[in-house]
DNA sequence: GCTCGGTCTTGACAGTTGTCAAGACTTTCC
DNA sequence: GGAAAGTCTTGACAACTGTCAAGACCGAGC
């Protein structure tokens, strides 16, 4: 709509085009997505947080399965690479420690809905057959990029950590998932204030005592 | 039918009959809600696996959220006291160690319709005002649970808890979820192994270095 | 200008859902 | 035995869902 097409519409092709009407749809799936839940979210709500109709989702995509996962995948490319300026810029394992800890408050705030529905998709494909490759690679995914995290932070500390990839997943993932309950259904304060305390707290453990 | 009754019925307050249906009902749907979980469950499929018709179940519950409330609150009092044992019996650190992991991998393999449905309705309860309440007390009540576990476990390390009862709540249900995403998805003999390994590691995490 | 391929809308379909009313069946009590 | 209260079934309803087909719209190329 902008003034970029003079002549003719700029050459652009016809995958591309596809592709873009796919990424579209895909945000306004996953705004709608996060407002009301995997089980509450029908294509023509979908629909409806676009600028489309309904029976266009059945044009850029054979099934309302395919859709979601395509949000997924789309969703993951978006958060991967969450904390890699954490890791990037800290040069002491306190300064790493308060940059972790201010950027996992941030995106508990800015992107609650992402958030908790990841947490319902996972839980889902608990149930759901045809949820768990996509579930599986995004954990995969998230595991990686909270270790990156960690060894960096022992690397920085002169230590070794203590844990698995997985064992420290799992803890991290499971202070951030009760901060969000507490955050969305709560007091948004004090879930804040109590992930910074404990991700403080738990960060040193997860090193060996240093030798 | 058994031979209970003799010569009139026995004695039952009418109260009583109507709880006993209601508890009935309850069992029938987290049964179908284990099975197929929240957003798939059906009033018309839970009566189908009770033996009433699926008229009845707005004879007990004016609601169908009146049912899954209710079948919550009915759940928790079942799981509620499942490490009491665990923290009467045990007499050394240790001892409380391998029984309390093996109360997880017991409760994981046994019951892990029941978790997952768990961690159905508290991630529902992100997007559904109506079970927040719900949901927040048997929370509540979960890491009052595992504080029982952990502070028995700290006095007879005789050492102090290092960690708030939230945060240790919320690291050790984040292991024992992870453990049951494997469980489900992937490997279940990994996931019992894995979790046995890292609750064995955590737990001595969350005491104070002894004085 | 006019066709043609791609894009999108409209309307309909069959199935499922929560809800509820009407009545049949059962139990209780006189 | 028969009335009354309690219990349960049946069938229907409106709303909603995923899916898809028929055709309208649109820009590009001859």
């Amino acid at each position: 709509m902008a003034g970029a097409t003079t002549t003719k519409t700029i050459r652009r092709a016809p995958a591309d085009k596809f592709d873009e009407r796919r990424n579209q749809l895909a945000e306004s799936a996953l705004r709608t997505l996060g407002e009301l839940g995997y089980a509450r979210t029908s294509l023509r709500e979908i629909a409806n947080n676009s600028e489309f109709s309904h029976g266009v989702v059945h044009y850029y995509f054979s099934d309302k399965t395919e859709l979601i996962v395509y949000c997924v995948r789309y969703y993951k490319a978006q958060c991967v690479r969450r904390y890699d300026g954490v890791v990037a810029d800290s040069t002491t394992p306190a300064e790493l420690l308060d940059a972790f800890a201010a950027k996992l408050v941030e995106t508990l705030q800015d992107e609650a809905p992402m958030h908790r529905l990841w947490y319902d998709l996972r839980t889902q494909s608990m149930f759901e057959e045809t949820l768990r490759e996509a579930v599986l690679m995004i954990d995969q995914t998230l595991e990686d990029m909270i270790w990156r995290v960690v060894s960096r932070y022992a690397e920085l500390s002169g230590a070794e950590v203590a844990m698995t990839p997985a064992a420290a997943y799992g803890v991290l993932d499971g202070l951030f998932q009760q901060a969000l309950l507490t955050y969305l259904l709560a007091d948004p304060q004090a879930a804040l204030d109590e992930l910074v305390g404990q991700v403080h707290a738990l960060m040193p453990l997860t090193l060996s005592p240093h030798t």
